[in-house]
DNA sequence: CCCCATGTTGTAGG
DNA sequence: TCCTACAACATGGG
């Protein structure tokens, strides 16, 4: 599930449920995860208490009552889910049990998420070395972000060391609303389609915010909903095609987004 | 069996 | 330096 918008939504969901009650134990179901030793994460968090969630990028950061946070990456496959009184729902790898015998899940079905201990939001957006937050962005700094990149857009949109939370998915998507090419090269794209495309991605991004995610929800002037190989164009009746662009598979309308070089 | 999947990272080459 | 292609990680679904 993981882009920004359902990081948002995971931040939401641990806010409503896990905040301010004390962490009394920390079992691993499977370390892989871990990038630091277990022993650090249960020195860092055992007896604290989460405090707050932000999303960063992809990541999700929780500040705790301790001096350290701890962040979660969702690689492909990951998520939390908060539960009592059950076994832990399968692909669980971690799980934090709070006083009140609930628990929370890590999960991560193909094993690709990552656990960090962190000092604090800033520490950990510089060793990261992340772009700022999409939806942070303004226009201008959107603006000087592209202006000397000659790589593919859809390539500099999903760097994000450049700027931070845009996917495979939501990068098409945007791209399709600005009727844009996605190996169209940045530099070559005009000031006003840079612009249209700043105004399409923190459209995308809310409403898929909006929609939780759910494909089935989204308007149907929307390409998610089409995105297979040979559907049909929701604006041109055309054939939605599947291409290569930086090692992902990419979906788009070869007659809305015409390619410009 | 094959290919595909909302991610990241390291390597090799132009 | 910057960019692309590709493999690797690991697992399940069609």
């Amino acid at each position: 599930m993981p882009e920004l918008p359902e990081i948002s939504l995971f931040k939401d969901y641990l806010n409503a449920t896990s905040l301010n009650k004390k962490i009394t134990a920390i079992e691993f179901l499977h370390t892989g995860s871990l990038q630091s030793p277990k022993e650090e994460f249960i020195k860092a968090f055992k007896g604290k208490k989460f405090k707050n969630g932000i999303r960063l990028g992809k990541y999700l950061l929780i500040e705790t009552t301790g001096d350290k946070a701890l962040v979660m990456h969702f690689g492909m496959t990951g998520k939390i889910e908060y539960y009592k009184n059950q076994d832990p729902p399968k692909y669980s790898r971690v799980v934090f049990s709070f006083e009140d015998n609930d628990h929370l899940a890590y999960l991560s079905q193909r094993k690709l998420g990552k656990l960090f201990i962190a000092e604090g939001l800033e520490d950990f957006r510089e060793s990261q070395e992340l772009g700022k937050d999409a939806l942070e962005l303004t226009e201008k700094e959107f603006l000087e972000l592209l202006e000397d990149k000659t790589g593919s857009i859809k390539g500099v949109l999903t760097d994000q060391h450049v700027l931070a939370g845009i996917g495979n998915l939501y990068s098409d998507e945007m791209l399709y609303q600005s009727k844009i090419h996605p190996k169209t090269k940045t530099n070559a794209i005009s000031e006003k389609d840079k612009k249209q495309l700043f105004k399409q991605m923190k459209k995308v991004l809310e409403k898929a915010i909006e929609k939780e995610g759910v494909r089935e929800d989204f308007p149907n002037s929307y390409l998610i909903k089409h995105r297979k190989g040979g559907k049909d164009c929701p604006a041109c009746k055309g054939k939605i095609k599947q291409i290569k662009v930086s090692g992902r598979s990419t979906y788009f309308c070869p007659s809305c987004q015409k390619e410009e070089k």
